[in-house]
DNA sequence: CACTTGTGTCCAATTATTTGACACTATAGG
DNA sequence: CCTATAGTGTCAAATAATTGGACACAAGTG
């Protein structure tokens, strides 16, 4: 159970039932709305570890355009949870622009329970990693001087140190 | 002509001339390769500015698992170039792992040669973006402190610096 | 050739970082 | 209630990193 709080944003009750009840064994406790108009209040006060969205909520309408909506915003305000789409009307370029979006995972319905319990393990999994700042540095440096073609000049100015100190950050 | 070499890979003949002709007029050189044997070999001589690689090879079979296997392949030992995955078989699960395995985007065929440029294009510019260090760094420390619930102490721990500096860190 | 741009390398002055310490506040367990 | 335990905020002195400037030198360009 380290998996701590999830919400589950979903207009058919059947589903949110469904999804509750499959999800009760690994999560601490399962968060569901039927809209997402108060979802970033409610994710405030709930600060969930990871947020499973529907994309359909207008009737009729399956374009998934609400959802994705509603995944910028939430994504804007809370960067470091991760959200796991879900729609029933998937099509190649949606799911695309999900991902591109800063979704973690999209996930079709239906949905095999299984599945949806790894992909989601596996979404907080990786928003739990934490690197450490000298990694994240070194990595950073040695990239950008790659897109520089070991331009030592252009490559420090770009970064906003000294050339000085890019050479101190690559002889270790 | 800013956005310089592009390779691309695909077993159809046809479809490589057709693909060279939509982007000759965007990039300065289009190479074209009929089998990604190569391909590790040709990116180290052309440094591309970007990738376009078809997902299937093997006759018959339409999993696009080779085209995986060579994206991640590929993304392991050029991780700074943007690859664009194309696919005549599209299902949304082979185009989350695709994104997921590291690539820039996912197009359709058919395409249209419009937005098989504009998709092109935003790889590059995306995979071309810089962030200072510090910039980098204090988003960096702020996702970090957010995930301890500002344990000041832990977060220090976890970023490999001291407390008094984690401290400096965020006064400004 | 003159001119520009970048490279290594050095130095002294300035900043950042670390280590250790201190008094203080919570909080769980006996 | 008392006491470990863990974290906070702050300070100071020693240490390490960064800066800005300088220099001679290499490569590329008009």
């Amino acid at each position: 159970m380290k998996y701590g709080t999830i919400l589950v944003i979903d207009d058919n009750p059947a589903i949110l039932t469904a999804v509750k009840i499959c999800l009760a064994g690994t999560f601490e406790r399962v968060v569901t709305l039927n809209s997402p108009e108060k979802a970033l209040v409610i994710i405030a006060q709930e600060n969930p570890s990871a947020i499973l969205l529907d994309m359909n909520f207008s009737l009729g309408v399956n374009s998934g355009q609400e959802g994705m909506m509603w995944l910028s915003a939430i994504h804007r305000k809370f960067p470091d949870i991760p959200i796991v789409l879900i729609t029933a009307y998937a099509d190649v370029k949606l799911a695309v622009r999900a991902l591109k979006n800063g979704a973690a995972d999209f996930v079709t319905k239906p949905w095999d329970n299984d599945e949806l319990i790894r992909v989601l393990k596996d979404a907080i999994d990786k928003a739990g990693e934490i690197i450490p700042l000298d990694q994240l540095e070194s990595e950073h440096v040695r990239k950008v001087l790659n897109k520089c073609d070991g331009n030592m000049k252009k490559a420090a100015d770009l970064l906003g140190i000294s050339r000085q100190t890019l050479y101190n950050k690559i002889k270790p």
